[in-house]
DNA sequence: TTATTAATTTTGGTATACCTAAAAGATAAT
DNA sequence: ATTATCTTTTAGGTATACCAAAATTAATAA
């Protein structure tokens, strides 16, 4: 099996597994790497021959240890490249990703390690996302973007992940600054609106703006 | 026709054809991509098929116009990866050929002419080899192999065309970086050995070696 | 010029990574 | 529990990028 497609499986097998339960299935699989459901099945197969994976038919998929180190891997690769694109070269995070998409297979250590360095190996992107460190350790966080918050209660809003000068303002009109404390009183189901409490004032929030708010629980 | 496929063999093409003469012959490709005379044959009615060349069965290949432009941005990425590797990351000369080797195929102008910039759009690589521009243009030199030089002088090293970390770390050993001032003390008429001075001390260049350095008469 | 050698191409074949359509298996709804 | 539906797997097939061995073509030497 070709490197980039065992490192494509990974990424998208971890990716799958640690936003939703564990086991992976075919399915989400065929989606997310945009082939057929038959081509999933043959590719699982192989990589659980290889031992990155552990493949139950027609149950799912899950990670074996091997497979997660590379994963793991894949995912510095990809979030350090997005960093140290936005950060050092001034592209927008609008671009960084697809840009990483190609670089994340680029196999020198050394060379990752060295942007870390530069960046001042960050434990975060500034989507919120962990990460990993050369070991594969990966801080865990409690940052979620604001349209991903489910109950009411408090957040601490922590980053924003659009620097457009409208949404700035928009921001800044509410007094929505890193660091505000956030209240959420209430969720549209019609349309993921939010409406929240902030220095004492009730905002409304669209999806859209939700989108790019990070938040931690507190 | 994978694209990485493509870009490996025109990129080969051109380094081929630009050294020695026009037209390049199948058992040079075959030897520089690692694969099979059969399987070069195979490739280049391929690539004519596209018109990236112009492939005379039996006889040999060169690059049409099209093919050209893409070898060049090949060799444009190439070689800005390589000296961004060397002055902005701290890799050592040695080491970035083969780290630019999988980076060459990224495709993102944007990255590339960004990168060239921080450079400030240099026109030579560490190896001092000459960096195309975004349209393609060379900057042209009068560039000779040493091996070439009949006279005695002195020269200054612009670049090296052999980049074994073999030969690297023999010009490293003997302080021939790019930019060195070299004095041609004698040729020897027997096998073409040269000895020059090199921060004053003296050197024996054999004629193999001699053959892969770029010097540009003072 | 003819034989010898070397380079190139053809032929037939492999492995990878996909596909579609049909069959089998799991899940949910009544 | 049984159908209807949705998911997964199997079966059979394609295109790419390679290969070795045989056949052809070109170059060289006698």
């Amino acid at each position: 099996m070709r490197q980039e497609t065992i490192e494509n499986y990974l990424k998208t097998i971890y990716n799958l597994s640690s936003n939703n339960s564990t086991v992976v299935v075919n399915q989400q699989l065929a989606n997310k790497l945009n082939i057929s459901p038959a081509s999933v099945t043959e590719g699982l197969r192989k990589l659980h021959e290889l031992k990155f994976v552990v493949y139950e038919k027609s149950y799912g998929t899950r990670l074996t240890s091997a497979g997660s180190k590379l994963a793991l891997s894949i995912v510095r690769r990809h979030r350090i490249w997005e960093t140290y694109l936005a950060k050092e070269l001034g592209f927008g995070w609008d671009e960084v990703h697809e840009i990483a998409e190609e670089l994340e297979h680029i196999k020198n250590d050394k060379l990752i390690n060295k942007l870390s360095a530069i960046l001042g190996n960050p434990m975060f992107d500034p989507h919120g996302d962990p990460i990993p460190d050369a070991k594969g350790k990966i801080k865990k966080s409690n940052f979620i973007k604001l349209s991903e918050a489910k109950a009411k209660g408090n957040y601490c809003l922590m980053g924003v992940t659009d620097h457009s000068v409208a949404f700035l303002k928009f921001l800044e009109k509410h007094q929505l600054i890193i660091g505000a404390n956030i209240e959420i009183k209430g969720i549209e189901e019609f349309d993921n609106t939010i409406v929240l409490i902030c220095t004492k004032k009730e905002v409304t929030i669209s999806s859209k703006a939700a989108e790019c708010m990070i938040v931690e629980t507190v």
